[in-house]
DNA sequence: TTGTTATATGTTAACGATAACATTTCTACT
DNA sequence: AGTAGAAATGTTATCGTTAACATATAACAA
């Protein structure tokens, strides 16, 4: 792959030295330009293509970047990496990507061939479920430049893009009891480890507590972040305290809402009448369930775009600032909730 | 990025040669086991991560793959992607994901860039949409290894892997004529450029033509792959032919349905009472419309897949056979062709 | 004409790893 | 002890490009 023809021959060919026509072709002063003129031509129908591996083994750059993700098929995702993308391509850079399916194995797996393979910046969204920071402290203390999106593992030194999700959640939350007057609210929380996971609960116990509504532990039940863990979570939920069930449901992403409201409906319930729900992220299929699930607007695409401009700065800057980047929600208002479709707003 | 310790480092802290560090690490045979043992445990504790672009420059190998999509964001394409990975990674490939935003010029540049950085090989679904091959004969004539994925170019030497489009479209025309009675059927087009365009509009007139059926060239519209093109060329085609509307509309994609049953709607019409709509996908979203879509379920995963497998062999092989592969595809039968739920059959 | 700058080009070494060949150090056996 | 042969280690050159330094040619002034 790539043409096998090399500085070299170009050289031999023309009958000049390789180091001539390296500067004739990097369109360097200090070349006549007849020359140049005469190397170009002859690269040109040569079919020459400059190595970048060579290159970048003398440069120390490679203008490559490494982005992990925890799944590809959660629609914010490639949303993400399209906001990533565009602003990446813009900088001359090369995407590298990576799905590490929820397997923290695999994200290190992941990372260590792409730091083998010398990106110069890695940006990930992290699949680890158990407080195993040395590994990423480790890389970073060595130089590596990693900027987190979504979700972040935060004070190892690290820059962060996500949603203010702890306030997000709380205001979700809120609307479910300030305008509804539900009080007995479940939650469908993700793993403990993970940022989103920590945050959305605080979120939600933040407004629970706000408004001093008791808290009722039975229906805090983890749930994981697909439609499958979501529908488990909430049909054990349905099971195990059905002569004492939640009014409402606060979800921590859409996939999980999605699944949830299968079983509730599989239950022989219907959604908002008798268990209205909620959830975050978004999700290009949310408008359209039935009932059109009111949510958390992350505006994945911006994020995504934020991450990599951080991430390039961090790379091409000497003394970068490490910030945690906040970009700001929207509560999408639609009926799962309760409100009815001429009451929607947005807020 | 990537650590800084070098094999000489180590070398030297050791009082060896590079090679012997080199050999140990590689585990090879004629090192003694006590050296090996030593030179690990230093290699670990110097936070030692071989240089990838160094050993790439040797043996003219990365171990990388470029992937080339149109799109990210119709959920068709992560799909695939996530079978491309997980082939991919297991037989030790990295992947350079890049998505050219049904831009040729941007495709044309980001395989440049990927050819530079030596990938090992290409996999691309093309955003091709003239005829312009030249490009990519000329590219392949040259050695690199490419397979094509869903939008294919034929007959230039390169592998191919996509559903049976021309005859899956034909089918699932015939169930609009066949099992609905539909005479007056329009077709939704892609770029008559793209493989995917020309065949899919081919099945529908192969259909038409084998049940003996008047094409009217004017319900024959060009509308690009996204929701957008396919809400503006529906609503042109209603505004254009208000007095002779058609019963029912093959479009060429799911997104390009989904835009189409907006404009309908909107329109004042109703799916599929006044016009049925099918699609061609399957997409994530298509079972929650309102109808549900009937469409052509195109197996993402498997294409992604199956194409990653040619490609490994295609790249490791002596004397690679050049294939056309097709996954099988199946009707997915729901409501907006007119079917009722009880009906619903798949075939 | 000679010397002095520019300008144009060439040479060498380096990036980090490894293949190919060369050398040293063991082991084992007469 | 002496030596063949295996085992362990070292040296050199290479992958393709470029930085840093060195040299050659041209252009110009005195």
């Amino acid at each position: 792959m790539g043409s096998n023809v090399t500085l070299k021959h170009i050289a031999e060919v023309l009958d000049v030295s390789a180091m001539t026509v390296s500067r004739a072709l990097n369109d360097r002063d200090n070349v006549d330009e007849k020359t140049k003129q005469r190397i170009r031509e002859k690269a040109k129908s040569m079919g020459y293509t400059p190595n970048r591996v060579a290159k970048s083994l003398v440069s120390r750059k490679t203008h490559t970047i490494g982005v992990v993700i925890p799944e590809i098929t959660h629609a914010f995702f490639p949303e993400v990496v399209r906001g990533i993308e565009e602003v990446v391509y813009n900088s001359g850079y090369q995407l590298f990507l990576t799905n590490a399916n929820e397997q923290f194995e695999r994200e290190k797996e992941a990372i260590e061939t792409l730091r083998a393979q010398r990106v110069d910046g890695l940006l990930v969204s992290s699949s680890l479920t158990r407080e195993d920071y040395a590994f990423y402290k480790k890389i970073i203390e060595g130089g590596a430049k990693v900027v987190f999106f979504d979700r972040c593992i935060e004070n190892i030194g690290a820059s962060c893009v996500s949603v203010n999700d702890r306030e997000s959640s709380q205001k979700i939350t809120e609307h479910l009891i300030l305008e509804h007057n539900y009080s007995k609210i479940a939650h469908l929380s993700g793993p403990q480890k993970v940022s989103i996971g920590r945050e959305r609960l605080q979120g939600f116990l933040d407004a629970m507590n706000a408004q001093d509504i008791p808290i009722n532990k039975d229906w805090i039940v983890q749930a994981g972040f697909r439609e499958d863990t979501g529908y488990e979570a909430m049909w054990n939920l349905l099971q195990d305290h059905a002569d004492n069930l939640p009014e409402a449901v606060v979800a921590l992403n859409d996939p999980t809402a999605i699944g949830a409201i299968d079983a509730i409906q599989e239950f022989g319930l219907s959604v908002p009448e008798d268990i209205a729900i909620v959830g975050f992220t978004d999700d290009i299929r949310s408008s359209l369930l039935d009932p059109p699930l009111t949510t958390v607007h992350q505006p994945a695409y911006e994020i995504g775009e934020k991450a990599a401009e951080k991430l390039i700065q961090t790379i091409e800057e000497e003394d970068p600032e490490v910030e945690k980047i906040e970009v700001p929600t929207r509560l999408q208002i639609r009926s799962s909730c309760g409100c009815s479709s001429d009451q929607i707003h947005t807020d």
